[in-house]
DNA sequence: CAGTATAGTGAACAAACGGTCACATGTCAA
DNA sequence: TTGACATGTGACCGTTTGTTCACTATACTG
């Protein structure tokens, strides 16, 4: 085979890593599912635990490319129909892309034996989301669109709930249609709530 | 030792399965934690495998009778300030109790693995707390001190981020401090938000 | 007292694990 | 063509894994 060789045994240890975790996958297996033999791993990656601390660095690299940097923030939405459009388009792609979903597992699985994957896990669950929106609803609010108040809060009042709606597709993909429902109930109630009086309600809301 | 040994065994399998998951935990190691030798425990549980299955049912059953029947649910708050000491009550428990915690660590990790972990995770992590607060809501309105509205839809929006918060003490208990803070913050934000105008509002909040 | 479960011991087992090494092959520059 | 380098192979290694078994000590029961 070629020299990406590494990149396919990185991409498959993602793979069945956030299946069975880091102990309960053998090299063996993973590297037959390549066609080659386990020994031939070793010419890519002095150890197990090297494909390990590769994969994570390559999560937390991807991670700050993609969601990480100032720049990479969408624009504001001109409407509160707009920010409904924002978040099921942000929610299909984090639902959907098989690296993010694989990422996700893996993190939930290896968070509390990794002090690198706890961090990133903490990131993912938590703070992403909330930090990519705080921006957002305090430009709402600037536009007259969302009601004065702590756009931090709100941010994670709003985010929040819709993670947990993406742990159970991660969870149960057999229910994913009802979660992504269930994402856009929420966003409109929320949206209902927060918006400005005042303002130019989306009376289609 | 005494015939609790069965027990003991399952308690410390709890504590070990939670920190390093099914596959990262050996026998030898969880018996000799107990001062016995890795053959004793097959006079208790058949395999290893046994001891995993007894431990769920084990969780199962107990967040059944913890939980999971509509008679454990506490009474309807008389006040605003009476759901956030009852909110803070609830989280301050299942913060602390080491059982409760090691039990949602531990779904953490197996939820991908086993079929009966995941459906627990579910309930631990979603549906549960949801469930529990939906009633109270309702309860809340009927006594004029919510606003009218979807009482299950509140009661998400209203445990997904404390269930967030919780999960972030798990991850990262030095942290616990700041979540529990930033719980009644919420809380309290959550309650000035659908608070009902015209019934008896606690101005104090 | 005799007899029989119950609980724990320590040696032994086959299988699976991560890892090493001498060797074969292919590619490409000198 | 030759030499060097990168890549893959298969046999082998020591260790750890879950599990079994003959045996011992204790405690309860007839």
């Amino acid at each position: 085979m070629a020299k990406d060789t590494k990149e396919r045994i990185l991409a498959l240890a993602l793979d069945k890593f956030s299946q069975k975790g880091y102990d309960g996958t053998n090299i063996r297996e993973l590297t037959a599912s390549l066609g080659l033999v386990k020994s031939a791993m070793y010419r890519h990656f002095g150890s197990k635990e090297e494909i390990w601390n590769a994969l994570l660095d390559e999560m937390i690299a991807y991670y700050g490319a993609r969601f990480g940097s100032a720049e990479h923030l969408p624009p504001v939405p001109d409407s509160l129909e707009g920010l409904v459009a924002l978040t099921m388009g942000m929610a299909d792609f984090t639902i959907h892309d098989e690296k993010v979903v694989k990422t996700r597992k893996l993190l939930s699985i290896e968070q509390f034996r990794d002090e690198r994957a706890r961090d990133l896990a903490t990131k993912h669950f938590l703070t992403g989301l909330t930090d990519m929106f705080t921006p957002l609803f305090a430009g709402m609010m600037d536009k007259g669109l969302l009601v004065r108040d702590d756009p931090a809060m709100l941010a994670f009042a709003y985010t929040a709930p819709i993670s947990a709606l993406i742990h159970l597709c991660d969870r149960e993909p057999a229910r994913m249609t009802e979660a992504i429902q269930r994402i856009e109930a929420f966003s409109r109630h929320f949206i209902r709530t927060y918006a400005c009086q005042g303002g130019n309600i989306d009376e289609t809301i």
